[in-house]
DNA sequence: TCAATATCGATAAGTTATTATCGAATCCTT
DNA sequence: AAGGATTCGATAATAACTTATCGATATTGA
């Protein structure tokens, strides 16, 4: 409706566009030409009303009686993300986590490239992984420089993640994706994501144990 | 307050749980007895006021000028969590993901433990990786009620995903925790927790794009 | 002993997100 | 061509979560 991402975007909603921008290429990929949000919300399992206010952020209109226009709405859910330019990103540490992220495929469809990755173990330093080169953790700040990257991936013991932080923030890093268990302390400029498993594993345990419960009431 | 989980948690406290219980538990190692909800709100990047309001699910009571004691704190959030008595899991699908999941040690603080991993790739099966023994996935169903499993975890690609879910609930599954990017169909007593780290990334694209255009509104 | 202070715990207010409802627009069927 | 069906988009109502405020309480230190 507006023309641009003019009005904040709740996070809730953020959260939710990945699911739609799947869905959405799957349907285009099969050579459908219309989604309603009463399909894409059966697919992902929430009610449609919701798909719908959602997609009001991403500025595409909707068609009544046909739904979106699929050509239409996937580049605009791509660029409410900022997933329209893939962000190129620093891996750090290429232990068993940071091997399967390097590995992982999918990050393609996030908007993301990773281009290098550093460690501090000689032993995996000068070789390369998944068409990644790895360097050792001294070269970080120059290659950051030279390569423009904004963005680092922190999959070190969590011990030295706040000083993998600092030598990220001082080579000009604006964003951090932070899989070690561990709050950072940033420059407010800089924005930390963090990737805690535990969290998730805290809902499924309590609703697990919720649900069992009241299966059986004692 | 109340004796006992009489009222249901929300979950964004039980989102937070873990972070608490992880600096509780720091705090008691290091021979504290009491801390305060302000402490705990400093050391996590939180207001003290949501952490009380937090805490309060716990059952455990604090102490006017004290804050609360520890021994009793950590235990009690264990307990909100399901956490006290460790949960043992299945984890499916041996590959990059996977073999990181099975050689993380974190979840021992998290209240569970992989206790036997499966996979359908003969080259992987028979053999072992950190303590846990990889199986093929046939033998999953008469393991699973053998060692009275509950809990599966999903790493496998995503096109394999529903049908190992189906063989996880056949099994007598009740909670799955899934690493595949897809939404998993299962009946209604099975609790399902998907770990999508497009969301996170979602998140955090839009928050440096967000960011970066403040920096320069034009 | 008594005042100052830090904390909890409760209540209230404010904010955000979800859900419900309904009219308008369009297409499809007959 | 007309009526029925489906969907969008807006508004309103509800629910959930966060944040602010304040009295009560116990400890500390004068
Ligand atoms: N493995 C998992 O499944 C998993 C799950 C959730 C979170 N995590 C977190 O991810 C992080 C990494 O976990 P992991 O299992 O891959 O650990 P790991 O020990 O396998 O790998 C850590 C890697 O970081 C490198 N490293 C250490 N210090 C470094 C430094 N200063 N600079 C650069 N590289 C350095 C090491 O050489 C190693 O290669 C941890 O914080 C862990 O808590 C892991
Ligand atoms: N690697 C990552 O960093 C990452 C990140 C996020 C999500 N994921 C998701 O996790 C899943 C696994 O990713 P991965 O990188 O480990 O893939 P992978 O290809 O490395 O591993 C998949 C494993 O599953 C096994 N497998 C395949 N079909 C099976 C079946 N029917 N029964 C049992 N085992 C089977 C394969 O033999 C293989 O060992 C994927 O759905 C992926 O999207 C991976």
């Amino acid at each position: 409706m507006n023309n641009d991402a003019m009005q904040p975007i709740p996070l809730p909603t953020i959260r939710r566009f990945p699911e739609y921008l799947r869905f959405v290429e799957d349907k285009r990929l099969a050579g459908e030409e219309w989604i309603s949000t009463t399909e894409i919300g059966a697919a992902i399992g929430r009610k449609s009303v919701v798909v719908r206010k959602d997609l009001s952020y991403s500025g595409v209109a909707g068609h009544p009686r046909r739904g979106f226009r699929l050509e239409e709405l996937a580049p605009a859910l791509r660029r409410s993300l900022g997933w329209d330019n893939a962000t190129d990103a620093f891996l750090v540490g290429v232990g068993s986590l940071g091997q399967a992220l390097l590995g992982y495929g999918g990050f393609a469809n996030y908007g993301m490239r990773i281009v290098a990755a550093f460690d501090c173990n000689d032993d995996i330093t000068g070789g390369s992984m998944a068409q990644s080169q790895i360097f050792p953790i001294q070269k970080l700040p120059q290659l950051a420089k030279r390569m423009n990257v904004k963005l680092g991936i922190i999959a070190v013991p969590q011990d030295v993640a706040q000083s993998v932080a600092n030598i990220l923030v001082d080579a000009g890093i604006r964003g951090i994706w932070n899989f070690a268990p561990v709050q950072l302390d940033v420059p407010s400029n800089v924005v930390v994501r963090r990737e805690d498993l535990s969290h998730g594993l805290a809902v499924l345990s309590y609703q697990l144990r919720e649900e069992c419960e009241t299966i059986r009431p004692e």
